[in-house]
DNA sequence: TATTGTTATACTCTATAACTATA
DNA sequence: TATAGTTATAGAGTATAACAATA
């Protein structure tokens, strides 16, 4: 019989559970013509009407020279508008479409996560948060 | 203030910490010029002598098309050798060269989830791997 | 018919370097 | 000098389609 060493890796558990995650996620959010990124920064611009591009790169860790392309097509499908704050950035905001779509994303996410937490208990989940955070808040 | 909408979402803290994690273990492997994928295989392989491609492939998940040219670039580098099971499959083996190196593999491994779990209680530790097998283990 | 392995190709995310313009 | 934004480019992982050879 065949023997898989990684197993009992957490590290590759992290990994092979995150890929399995962000693979359902991604095929959920190809429904509204999104991918997870764009749709994290959909989020992001809703909570926080008026954030600058690189704000929004250090909260979600996307390096700028990704952050460019990334909003440029968010702003051509009409879901952002920018307005400049000063000579060099511009506040985000979402347009009225963009804002119907991001309800959608919401309740796409929220649905993910309830798929996600529904195979692990009530206390294991509160447990989990706080590892996960640990694991990359300190660096 | 900015508030960061997807920090209270466990599906997202899974995502960002297993990229935190892997972006530090590609460069620990980096200095063995390897990359995280080729690392896995070598591992499996050295588990397994005489393992298919396939069953490496269903065991990691990676699909055939992209384990052909994984295992080509291993085999080229003189760390696989190849021998034929039957018509149509071949028997994957360490070769020296390989065997030493995967040696510094699992060393790079261990030194990884080391660092990895010093982040988290003991106690932690147990919970995660239990939580993160169910996660994807199900579906 | 199903499986193994392969080639070609494309997509997503990430990383680096080099640059312009502004603070 | 430092920051915001951009362009170009490359690497890594993954996905699909199509195919040949074998079981």
């Amino acid at each position: 019989m065949t023997v898989d060493p990684l197993e009992n890796l957490p590290g590759y558990s992290l990994r092979r559970a995150s890929a399995a995650s962000m693979a359902k996620l991604a095929r959920r959010f190809a429904a509204l013509d999104l991918r997870p990124t764009e749709a994290s920064v959909l989020m992001v611009v809703d909570a926080n009407p008026n954030i600058t591009q690189s704000e929004i790169g250090r909260m979600l860790d996307v390096a700028s020279a990704n952050m460019a392309p990334l909003v440029s097509r968010l702003a051509e499908r009409g879901l952002l508008e920018r307005q400049p704050v000063d000579g060099r950035s511009h506040g985000l905001a979402l347009t009225r479409t963009g804002s119907v779509l991001t309800t959608k994303v919401k309740k796409t996410a929220t649905e993910h996560e309830r798929d996600l937490l529904r195979k692990i208990t009530p206390a294991q989940r509160k447990v989990l948060l706080a590892i996960l955070r640990k694991l990359w808040s300190d660096n």
